[in-house]
DNA sequence: CTGTTAGCGCATTCAG
DNA sequence: CTGAATGCGCTAACAG
């Protein structure tokens, strides 16, 4: 069913009928609601792609994310999704997978789809590789990075200063006078370095030596990845008495391998996640976390893409404050 | 930058330019070589709109979630997507909303965009308007449920034995001495209603009489519902010895609630979830909980799917076993 | 107020 | 082996 058919029963032209389903002016009234009659009646759509090509414009927009399974990006994912469909533009969410070839890949599929704008979902996406695919394959549509950001002329980055975060949540752990603390990271990633940035700035700043800096890596970004690692760290050096995990899911197995190995939580032994997570509810005792903002920082990032759709303002780098929730882990 | 763009450059015709791209025979070596050179170097990539209108195919599969935020859906569509994109299609993952004005409006974008497949997920699309929306916008491609089916002949259903699957955990947790079992329900939809079903038949069949069937539901379908739930449950059967939820995360929610009230979990109360989620290995007791197939079910989605994609075999039902895990809850 | 024409970017005849 | 012409479904400019 096309726009000709629908022409060819009333009796008019096809641009006619296009007038008619584009609310334009200038139809008499009978023309119009016969036509739309025949819309109703033959259940008529038209076909975005056409309609695209055309206009020069598809009302799509592409969000990337490396995994989406995880609940944090995904949930981010949901807010941007919302915020856009508002605003009548079509997301279509994909999962690219870590390296930077299937990133490349995916990439590669916005360009061909034409979208209009990208969301970038992590800062896995802080590469040099995809600074280059970037500025070759998306280098004319605007581009919003959530918690991260490349230098490039189309692209904005909404950022949460994680370093400092870690930073606070270590003198928070000092507060509580726990002093030896170690750091568990689940995985490889920007963001994470920058937590261990902020790990290892704290300790100094607190006094600690080279050799006070404990600093373990998953075996597997998961719950048993933190469980195996926090079995390392207490088995290494069983007086912690404080452990800052990069995120909450990691933090959620931590816990249990420290109840496992009979350590009182949080009287011998303070926990901290990052994420702000359904997982640190659900855990007991309940997880203190670094809040990292994604709400804020979906709809941030949502309202500085819409704007770059619009062509108002771009290259922004917006920054937004991590805090910590307390619970019953510290 | 266009085909013809190219093929001027090129020195050649736009025909020319389009065998090229779509390594189609018949093109002099050299000729071949040159175009080639002129792609890369511009970084071409054709406009899958414009072939998608001209081909009659747009290789785009819709994927509708009522709430990308529920793990146990964003998994499934992380296996189907994988699936798919391994054979040429690009998915377009994108969440509804629960109502059915909501998903209507997502079946309508589905049909603008011309999407050769459709996956619904989850048993929240079991709903005559649904049927109706089916029947009218997407009458003329596959159609696959997950956990979920219609009667029409281009749509077809993978389902789990959800309600066998609860009567087993009841003679479970009989088999545990568990005589004073009730059940939880996160939220209505199909689904929950064969669970519901499951537990009628499973209580009716150990001898229980109509006062014994205890169902309570959640205010909210989250951790915060099934503690509430939870709550209510023990005040007003303190004796209750065994409770059944119809989603990890609300079984989550007692878990902490029954503590919190002081019952001895698994000696005085057993619990049970279903999903197989990573919220049961989170808490404490670990959560035993009914497996309902995810994967196997996604894959199975996939399959039919491309069958369906393929012209192959239509309005197939496949039906899939749930199993017990068994846990430190019960 | 409405019809005719052209063109969006591409693949595919059909000629040469 | 290659080019010219046609049409996919639609909107917009221009005539009438």
């Amino acid at each position: 069913m096309t726009i000709y058919d629908i022409a060819r029963e009333a009796g008019v032209a096809a641009s006619t009928v296009s007038r008619v389903i584009n609310n334009k002016p200038g139809i008499r009234k009978e023309t119009r609601e016969r036509v739309k009659q025949l819309l109703e009646k033959y259940d008529y759509t038209p076909d975005a792609a056409a309609r695209g090509l055309v206009m020069q414009s598809t009302k799509m927009i592409g969000i990337l994310i490396v995994d989406i399974r995880v609940t944090h990006h995904v949930n981010s994912a949901f807010f941007i999704e919302k915020e856009l469909a508002k605003r009548g533009y079509c997301c279509i969410i994909m999962g690219t997978g870590p390296t930077d070839e299937m990133k490349e890949e995916y990439i590669k599929i916005l360009q061909q789809r034409r979208v209009e704008g990208v969301i970038l979902m992590g800062s896995m996406y802080m590469t040099e590789k995809i600074k280059k695919n970037i500025q070759t394959h998306l280098s004319n549509v605007p581009v919003v990075m959530v918690n991260g950001y490349l230098d490039l002329p189309n692209v904005s980055g909404v950022l949460v200063d994680e370093d400092t975060g870690i930073y606070k949540c270590v003198n928070y752990l000092r507060d509580k006078g726990k002093q030896k603390i170690a750091f568990v990271l689940d995985s490889m990633s920007p963001s994470n370095g920058k937590k261990i940035q902020g790990y290892r700035d704290g300790m100094r700043d607190n006094g600690c030596a080279k050799e006070d800096i404990w600093i373990y890596k998953c075996r597997e970004s998961s719950l048993k990845g933190g469980y195996d690692a926090t079995v390392d760290v207490l088995k290494e050096h069983p007086d912690t008495q404080g452990i800052i995990y990069s995120v909450d899911l990691a933090a959620v197995g931590g816990i249990r391998a420290a109840l496992d190995m009979g350590y009182d939580v949080p009287g011998q032994l303070g926990l901290i996640g990052v994420d702000n997570s359904i997982y640190g509810e659900i855990c007991m005792p309940k997880l203190t976390t670094l809040n990292n903002k994604l709400e804020e920082m979906s709809e941030a990032a949502a309202s500085i893409l819409y704007a770059g759709l619009l062509g108002k303002g771009k290259n922004q780098k917006v920054m937004l404050y991590s805090e910590i929730i307390e619970r019953e882990s510290t």
